[in-house]
This record gives structure tokens, C-alpha cells and sequence, in this order.
RNA sequence: GCUGGUGUAGCUCAGUUGGUAGAGCAGCUGAUUUGUAAUCAGCAGGUCAGGGGUUCGAGUCCGUUCACCAGCUCCA
């Protein structure tokens, strides 16, 4: 007998039972909701059989690991969908990601998106035969001539097995999968699927290689709930940042200058508007603000070492016959105003920020929105500083960071990159660095993943990523240690000791850039902004032409408030005013007719939340400037 | 940059097997003066992304350039 602990209770039970049957002998309900089972801590497969004292969690698709193993046998059984219908293709691999799962094929000839149709078809098939998943393990030899044909999955074996790993392989009647698993028992287990996309994919995801054509795809264990995640995406797209840029006059792109973005008037109301809160919040933080210029010579950028490593990336030309650049990055010239003048241990940290506009050539494929993009403004900032102050600096960056994104509600996911294999300097200062990014999150109590190998050439980072309407995360913030920049300038402070010392450096930003930030909070906000934000705070809507002289002095009180407000002098019926002002998602609307000329009033309506009735107007501002200043969301 | 897809009026989209472009909304003009999400009528608006090719004839077929979309790679 061996003794399980059931998430605190202890059951005993056979030795050699699996954990299915454990499942089973919890309840009916559990068993045919049960998708994997975490065994002392590690995640497995629900075939696995006991031998000895464990604790035991059965998970369901609720379990974010459920989800992978039920998304991972989906992907299964589509590529035996695939196997089936165009014999000959070559798998490579077929994971459970984020939002669903997807696998790699190379076909013999390319399919297109009208065959997702067919495979889908022949999925339901491989569903409502129900067909019993084996798990199997093979030696390196036997795993290799087992997977004959299959040059991918082979190059596979040889990587596990140079690792010292177990080959596994998963059997669903016709069709054998090497695979780590873990997988449902069965393939009727799967419901409800759709193939939401084919796309291309390089092997091993390096652009060397050879692409494959990847296919998409979602699960879930009920119709309904794929409905549901359908009707979702669909509403998601009514957020997206490129049609709500285009529908409320934020921005716009056009093809004469492709990834370089115009602000609208309403779209720069709030970009200044984001400068003027980033600009409070810095100058409370202890930070200067500079410029540098857009453009410097060869030799700057050869002493920063952009022209041998960037330069593909930056727009040159030549004046005079000197070569050019145009920034790519705004740390060089962050250096030169550093090195322009001698500093002591007294001035540091310094905090030098810098609004500071880059262009970059990026490819034209990753181009995206306001996203993704060819010039940007970074909000940046170089803080120069002892090696022993650089704890506590990080974490006034952080607290900082916390500050700025929770006046947006914003969330975020903290990643660590360590140091890549091309990197310059001494590995025990990044070793050192490294650990100071980690003990700092640590110590403020933030989780963050290890993106390991992933840091800048001149030092490791901290990546704050938020999430757009699709959940695609985007990089914003990065706190980045630099401790080869201040070598390059050469850069000095005199210490106590009177000694000439070389400090080391934070590249940092907090928005990221203001364009993707734009976007991503537009996004966030569905077009809705707070309103301290929004390009226009107040709609002033007239019932009938001869109110809109009370409008007019109703507006000169408003503007002396410093509201940003307008009224709306079409002679059109209130109904069709307001529609146009709740679309343009403008915060509150005040609509005046006779009632409210004779009663010396405002009828107030809220964009979220309807008509709020009638009131004075400073019943109104005692009620909208506290909104505002408070940066209420 | 790579793979696939898309490109018709400011926006959303029709446009049959190739036979010289159409709607709704927005815009303009006029009428209407209206109490919480669309008043009515009229007018105007297009080198069908750009060169090129096939054809008696191309928005429709082919090729190419550009841009956009999804993903990959890269990145704020």
C-alpha cells in the first residue's frame, strides 16, 4: 500500500495504481474533467502508476498545465489529421502555447488556409473514434530508425539523447508521435476545435533554416466555450489600436512613409498630455531632462560601437563627405553631455533623462501599428552611479515604474535577461550586475521569469512586458545595466578618496516608447480614456440652436477650469449629437436646453454610466476636477 | 527580410463565366430647432495601390513593384 496526499488528504491506496484511477476513485466528475496530474510538484501524465508515497494534484483544463496537456494532445491529433491526408509530410514539433497550440509541418506541396477546412474535418473523425493514447520509451537507435523519414523528429532524438533524456513517443492508433508529453488518455477527450490560422515558421525558429508551414489551432472541452473564445476575438479587434487610431483622429499611417507614424491633433492632445504627467513624475524622482541631437558623425557612432553592430539598422548619409548617422539609440550623446564636464561621488546618481527621438530601420515585416514602428520617441534616461549604489537605484526605477503603471491599471511581467554568449566585459561583474537586478525585484516582491542567455552585449536587464488587446505582450519598460558604454567615453567621477573611479550606467525607460505606449493603452482603455487623458473632456451639446449662447459661457468657465472641452453647433437633433459624442467615447457630455437656461443647470451624461441628470455647474466641477486631477481610470 | 494572404470612394463593403464601377455611413447644400445613441431631401466623391503583359476588350487573368494583415526572425 502506499499512502497519497490529495491536496491534504491522505488516501491509500494499491501500489502500482495509476493516477487515472486515483482520479477515479475521487469521483466520477473528476475523472472525465481530469487532463494531467502534477506528481510531487512535477507535471505528468495521467497513465503515470505509482509506486510509492506521493502528493498528488489532478488537474483539469481550469489548470493552466490541464489547458497545455489538452492544447498538446489537440496538436497531436491534428498532425494525425495531417498524417492521414497528405501522406509524406515531415513533422517537426507541435506544442501547447499561450492561446491554444499549433505544429510544425513541412509539406510535401504548401497547403493553403481552404485545406484547414479538410484537416479540421478529419480531426472530428480522429475525436469520435476515440482512440487510445499509448506511451512509450525507446532507446536513441531504436527511436531513430522508429522515426525513419523524419529527418526533424530525428535531429530531435539526437539532441535529447545527447542530453542524457528519455525518448519517449506517444501511439494513437495509426500514427506514432515522439513526444515528452504529457497527453490525455484518449482523443475523444478533446471537444470542441478550430484551426484559427497557417502561417510560416522557421525550424527551430532561426531564420537560417528552412521555413515550415505552422497551423494554429484552439480547444476547448465544451462548444460553448470556443464560441465564446471566438466572439471574444472578435470583440478584441474592436480594440485594436490601428482601427480606434483611425476612428477618434489619434494618428494615422500612410504609405509615403511607411513605420513613421503622424499624430493627429486629438492624438497629440494626448501624447503631450502623457509627456506632461511622465515630466511631473521625473522631476519628482530626482531626474535632469537633456536633448542631444538627431544626427552625429561616423566616429561618435564608431566609438559607441553602433556603426560595427547597428548599422544596418540606421539611417546614414553623408555631409561634407563625413559620414552621418541619424540616432538609432540615445545613449551616445547621453554620454558625451556626461563626459562634458567633471563630476564627483557627490553628484551621483545622477538621472539624466531624455525625451529623445529614434529611428531605426526596422523590417518591414515587423512593422505594426503604433506597435512596431521606424521612429519613436523613447522616454529615456541614463542614470550614472557607483557599483554600490546600484541596488537601491534599480529599485527607485522600479518604484518608480509601479507608479507610473498603476495610474493606468496596468499589469505587468517582469523578465530577466542573463548574459548572451557575445557578450563584452568581465563575467564577474555580470555575474555581480545579474544578481543585483534579481535581489532588487526579490526584495520588492515582484515574480519575474529568466529569459536566459537574452541581455544586451554590454549588460543584463529587467523587461517589463504589458499586454494588448490580444494578450500579445510588448516590451515597455527595461531597466538595462551598462557597464561597457562609461569604458567606451571613458567616463570618470573623482571619490572620497580623490581618486579618479568609473561609474556604471542604467539605460532606462519606462513607457518604452511613447508611440507603443500610446497604443497600448489605447488598447487597455478601448479608445475610453480617463479623463485626464482624453483629447476632448467635455462635449457640449445645445438641444437647440438658441442654447448654444448659454453653451458659450458655460465653455469660457469650463476653459478657465482647464478643461478641454467643445460644443457641438450642428443644428441636428440631441439624439444625434450624442450618439457622435459616445462614439468619439468623449468622458461627459453636457447637454443644455430650456430647463436648464431657466434653472441655471447642466444635464450631465457620462460616457460610461449614462444620463447622470440635471445639476449646477459647479456641482459638476466639484465632482469633474477631483476625476481629473486624481488621474481617476 | 522570410512564408502565406489582402489591396475598389474618407470608412465598411458589393461588383455574376473578362464587356468602360455601385450601396450604406461620413462630407457638402437646403429644409428642420429638436431633451439623452442616427430628421428628410438633393449634390458631390473612384487613373479599381503603381508600372507592365495577355486580350478586340482587364476591377476581374498573368507577372512585377509598393503598402497593409497574420505569423516567423528581430526589437522600445
Amino acid at each position: 500500500m502506499i499512502k497519497v496526499n490529495l491536496k491534504g488528504n491522505e488516501k491509500e491506496f494499491e501500489s502500482g495504481i495509476s493516477v487515472a484511477e486515483i482520479a477515479k476513485s475521487i469521483g466520477m466528475g473528476l475523472y472525465k474533467s481530469a487532463c494531467a496530474a502534477k506528481v510531487n510538484g512535477t507535471v505528468c501524465d495521467l497513465r503515470t502508476v505509482l509506486t510509492e508515497d506521493a502528493d498528488v494534484e489532478i488537474l483539469t483544463f481550469d489548470d493552466k498545465d490541464g489547458k497545455r496537456a489538452y492544447w498538446h494532445t489537440a496538436s497531436q491529433i491534428m498532425a494525425q489529421a495531417v498524417c492521414r491526408l497528405f501522406p509524406g509530410t515531415k513533422f517537426a514539433i507541435g506544442p501547447a502555447v499561450d492561446n491554444g497550440f499549433y505544429y510544425d509541418f513541412d509539406f510535401e506541396t504548401q497547403v493553403s488556409a481552404d485545406d484547414l477546412e479538410k484537416i479540421e474535418a478529419e480531426i472530428k473523425k480522429i475525436i469520435k473514434e476515440d482512440i487510445e493514447l499509448e506511451r512509450f520509451e525507446l532507446p536513441a537507435e531504436e527511436a531513430k530508425q522508429l522515426m525513419e523519414g523524419q529527418p526533424y523528429k530525428q535531429e530531435l532524438v539526437e539532441e535529447h539523447a545527447g542530453e542524457g533524456e528519455k525518448i519517449s513517443f506517444y501511439k494513437q492508433g495509426d500514427f506514432t508521435d515522439l513526444c515528452a508529453g504529457p497527453h490525455l488518455m484518449r482523443t475523444g477527450f478533446v471537444k470542441a476545435v478550430k484551426l484559427t490560422a497557417i502561417t510560416g515558421a522557421y525550424w527551430r525558429g532561426d531564420a537560417k533554416n528552412k521555413m515550415l508551414q505552422r497551423i494554429y489551432g484552439i480547444a476547448f472541452p465544451k462548444q460553448a466555450a470556443l464560441d465564446e473564445y471566438l466572439t471574444m476575438l472578435e470583440e478584441a479587434k474592436k480594440r485594436d489600436h490601428r482601427k480606434l487610431g483611425r476612428d477618434l483622429g489619434l494618428f494615422m499611417l500612410r504609405d509615403e512613409g511607411p513605420g513613421f507614424p503622424f499624430f493627429l491633433p486629438k492624438g497629440m492632445v494626448l501624447r503631450n498630455t502623457l509627456i506632461d504627467y511622465w515630466r511631473e513624475v521625473h522631476k519628482r524622482y530626482g531626474y535632469v531632462e537633456i536633448s542631444t541631437p538627431m544626427m552625429m558623425n561616423r566616429a561618435l557612432w564608431e566609438r559607441s560601437g553602433h556603426w560595427g553592430h547597428y548599422k544596418d539598422n540606421m539611417y546614414t548619409t553623408v555631409i561634407d563627405d563625413v559620414d552621418f548617422a541619424i540616432k538609432p539609440m540615445n545613449c551616445p550623446g547621453g554620454m558625451l553631455v556626461y563626459a562634458s564636464e567633471p563630476h564627483s561621488y557627490r553628484d551621483l546618481p545622477m538621472r539624466v533623462g531624455e525625451l529623445g527621438l529614434v529611428h531605426r530601420h526596422e523590417l518591414s515585416g515587423a512593422l505594426h501599428g503604433l506597435f512596431r514602428v521606424r521612429c519613436f520617441t523613447q522616454d529615456d534616461a541614463h542614470i550614472f552611479m557607483t557599483w554600490d549604489q546600484m541596488k537601491d537605484e534599480i529599485k527607485n526605477v522600479v518604484k518608480l515604474f509601479d507608479e507610473v503603471y498603476s495610474v493606468f491599471g496596468l499589469t505587468y511581467q517582469i523578465e530577466v535577461s542573463t548574459m548572451p554568449e557575445d557578450h563584452m566585459g568581465d563575467e564577474k561583474d555580470w555575474e555581480f550586475a545579474t544578481e543585483t537586478l534579481k535581489q532588487a525585484v526579490e526584495e520588492m516582491g515582484k515574480d519575474y521569469i529568466i529569459n536566459e542567455g537574452d541581455g544586451a552585449f554590454y549588460g543584463p536587464k529587467l523587461d517589463f512586458h504589458l499586454a494588448d488587446s490580444l494578450g500579445r505582450t510588448w516590451q515597455c519598460g527595461t531597466i538595462q545595466l551598462d557597464m561597457q558604454l562609461p569604458e567606451c567615453f571613458e567616463l570618470e567621477y573623482t571619490g572620497e578618496d580623490g581618486l579618479k573611479h568609473r561609474p556604471v550606467m542604467i539605460h532606462r525607460v519606462v513607457l518604452g516608447s511613447i508611440e507603443r505606449f500610446i497604443g497600448v493603452i489605447t488598447e487597455h482603455f478601448a479608445g475610453a480614456f480617463p479623463l485626464w487623458l482624453a483629447p476632448v473632456q467635455i462635449k457640449l451639446l445645445p438641444i437647440a440652436d438658441r442654447h448654444i449662447p448659454y453653451l458659450e459661457e458655460i465653455k469660457e468657465k469650463l476653459d478657465a477650469a482647464g478643461f478641454r472641452c467643445e460644443i457641438d453647433r450642428r443644428s441636428e437633433k440631441i439624439g444625434y449629437k450624442i450618439r457622435e459624442a459616445q462614439m468619439q467615447k468623449v468622458p461627459y457630455m453636457l447637454v443644455c436646453g430650456d430647463r436648464d437656461i431657466e434653472n441655471n443647470t447642466v444635464a450631465v451624461r457620462k460616457y460610461r454610466g449614462g444620463d447622470m441628470g440635471a445639476m449646477t455647474l459647479d456641482a459638476f466641477l466639484e465632482m469633474a476636477i477631483p476625476e481629473r486631477d486624481k488621474k481617476s481610470i
